[in-house]
RNA sequence: GCCCCGGUAGCUCAACUGGAUAGAGCGUCUGCCUUCUAAGCAGAAUGUUGUGGGUUCAAGUCCCGCCCGGGGUACCA
């Protein structure tokens, strides 16, 4: 909160010495080590250096027309220029005040809301969700909110796979291998259990092969019977999906799939043709990037020799319609970074086809799956690990370290809980580490229950129930000032201040472990507190004080961890 | 071949416009439960940030070379 302000007058006061110096880029930052003070500012070395002013001369005459009085200890100059500011105790309590009144939870909501379109999860209809598509399904939704919580307009459209040439080889499974029972049990396992059986089959034997492909013109055509088939293992399909969602707490606003494109595609590729983007090569019609430099020499093909659409025509359609719809100022898409090469041409291509889109297209990769052996994860592998049952044995863990820490809660409380926390440490566990990482999946990291894990912060959260539940019905009275005497509280106070900060950083680079962090740095500075400072037991004004403190801790680490998709709870 | 990523403590990871002494957790070791939930707190040990140069007042971060690993690379998505 207080360093927008510090940053405003900083670049103003800049302004006033140099006023053709673009002062963007003077922020204002939390220092990394608290001896040198609560906010420092770097960029004046640079623009000293860029402007032959020597830096620790020109920050001096910076500081001079710089009044931070209100808010700010004398601000001082170190090393070759930096600026350390260091907040007066009033201020701080100033916005704690203005907290605990409910006036704003030390973020700011954005002045100019802008309109995101963020596609995330994207499962394929007759394949069973599996651990692959966690990562984007909860990268996305994270994201999703917290460009809400800032004030943003979001749209979240779920781009399912329900089109494509595997289902001609799903519909010969499904006429002529079908087990009833089995699809009532467990649809999407049945349909995987066709697909692969005919899949074998084809490389087996030509004849199926040609039978797969027929199956599959006659759907494109419009027959009816197949068509038939078709919406019903896109129902069935959506059905499990909307499983898995409930329990993941995943909402869309939009589930358009691939197929809801089919009558643009031709109209695509026409366009692309007409506007001399697209060429004939070996009987496709490609597109080449000659003056791409790493795109070069990776044309991309939008009509095939056969004459179907591929994926990158759909999503070409698809943004189009993304665009005539929404009008979103930025697109995100949350997928696994081995798609990259698809995103560029993708990206490229867009932008030549419609060049004043004025859209940011925005690819938020994710590493690679890895098995614990390090080998990459491979959905072919055979080795999927089911989503559904990843799920179960998260809460399972759950109540079991539930149940012996705390045996005498009733049955139905622990699983509240165990769900909570399970689900909690799985959403965790994908959220808190770079998103860009090789991503190693491991029971153990996943439902870990100490360290900087979902409990942890969850646990914290708990304390703070706790202590409001012994109060009774005594009410909160909302404190006039905060003295902050003890080392704890201020630090602790500090940091609530930094919620808002964070926030923006996660929209920026679309990076939700920085939110992590903080929550865990956040939870971490509380523990310290609730060992070193007796709140129910102080008296007076620091009681009123210290309870304020566990109040707006307790909101933050709620509001965060809501962001973050997870839930909280009272006791564990 | 070309393109894109990555390489940080034994392990898993973090490090916010380049910024001050590279930080956590796990594991290891030591203290703290008649006192607000010990799923906790306090403390100890752990590094040539793959490597060699360069730019800079300042490099894990930017540029170039090399080594190692992963991914992608014309009709799957």
């Amino acid at each position: 909160m207080i360093h927008l302000a510090l940053q405003e007058k900083l670049q103003r006061a800049v302004h006033a010495l140099l006023p053709d110096a673009d002062v963007s880029s003077v922020l204002v930052r939390p220092c990394a080590e608290p001896k040198f003070g609560d906010y420092q500012a770097n960029a004046l070395i640079g623009l000293a250096k860029r402007n032959q002013l020597n830096p620790r001369e020109f920050a001096a005459q910076v500081i001079e027309q710089l009044d931070v009085a209100d808010c700010c200890e004398p601000v001082t100059i170190a090393g070759p220029g930096f600026l350390n500011f260091r907040l007066k105790t009033e201020a701080l309590s100033e916005v704690l005040v203005g907290a605990a009144k409910g006036e704003h939870l030390f973020y700011r909501t954005a002045a100019e809301p802008r309109t995101i379109v963020i596609d995330y999860s994207s499962p394929n209809v007759a394949k069973p969700m599996h651990v692959g598509h966690i990562r984007s399904t909860i990268l996305g939704y994270t994201l999703a909110k917290v460009f809400r919580l800032l004030g943003h307009n979001v749209v979240t459209d779920n781009h399912i796979g329900d089109w494509g040439t595997q289902f001609g080889k799903l519909l010969v499974g499904w006429k002529e291998h079908l087990n009833k029972d089995a699809l009532g049990q467990d649809a999407l396992a049945e349909m995987e259990r066709l697909y692969k059986l005919v899949n074998t089959a084809c490389d087996a034997d030509e004849a199926v092969l040609t039978h797969a492909r027929n199956e599959l013109v006659k759907l494109q055509d419009g027959d009816a019977e197949n068509l038939a088939i078709w919406r019903e293992m896109i129902n069935l399909s959506r059905h499990q999906f909307d499983e898995i969602y409930g329990r993941l707490g995943v909402k869309f606003d939009e589930t358009l799939g691939e197929s809801f494109y089919n009558d643009r595609l031709k109209g695509v590729v026409d366009e692309l043709i007409t506007q001399g983007i697209a060429e004939e090569s070996d009987g496709a019609q490609v597109v080449f990037f000659n003056d791409h430099k790493s795109l070069k020499k990776h044309p991309a093909i939008v009509q095939k020799s056969d004459g179907a659409a591929n994926y990158t025509t759909t999503d070409l359609a698809t943004l189009e319609h993304r665009q005539n719809r929404w009008q979103p100022s930025e697109v995100i898409y949350v997928t696994d970074g081995r798609q990259q090469l698809h995103f560029q041409q993708l990206f490229e291509l867009y932008t030549r086809w419609k060049p004043s889109h004025g859209m940011k297209l925005n690819h938020v990769w994710f590493g690679t799956i890895l098995g614990e052996d390090g080998r990459p994860f491979k959905t072919r592998s055979g080795e999927i690990i089911r989503l559904s049952g990843l799920l179960d044995e998260a809460e399972q863990r759950a109540f079991d370290a539930v149940s012996e820490k705390n045996p005498d809660l009733p049955e139905e409380q622990r699983h509240t809980i165990a769900r909570v926390v399970g689900l909690g440490a799985i959403k965790y566990a994908d959220l808190s580490g770079n998103r860009q990482s090789d991503y190693v999946f491991s029971w153990d990291t996943m439902l870990a229950l100490v360290g900087n894990t979902a409990p942890y912060l969850l646990y914290a959260y708990t304390r703070i129930r706790s202590l409001f539940r012994k109060l009774g019905d005594e009410s909160l009275t909302r404190p006039a000032t905060f003295a902050l005497g003890q080392a704890e509280e201020l630090t602790l106070a500090k940091h609530l201040l930094r919620f808002g900060l964070v926030l923006e950083l996660v929209i920026d680079e679309c990076r939700p472990n920085y939110l992590c962090n903080y929550l865990y740095e956040l939870a971490g500075l509380f523990g310290s507190f609730y060992e070193n400072c007796p709140v129910l037991q102080a008296e007076g004004d620091t009681r009123t004080q210290r309870l304020a403190l566990c109040d707006l801790t307790g909101q933050v680490l709620n509001t965060g961890l809501e962001t973050l998709g997870l839930e909280t709870t009272d006791r564990m």
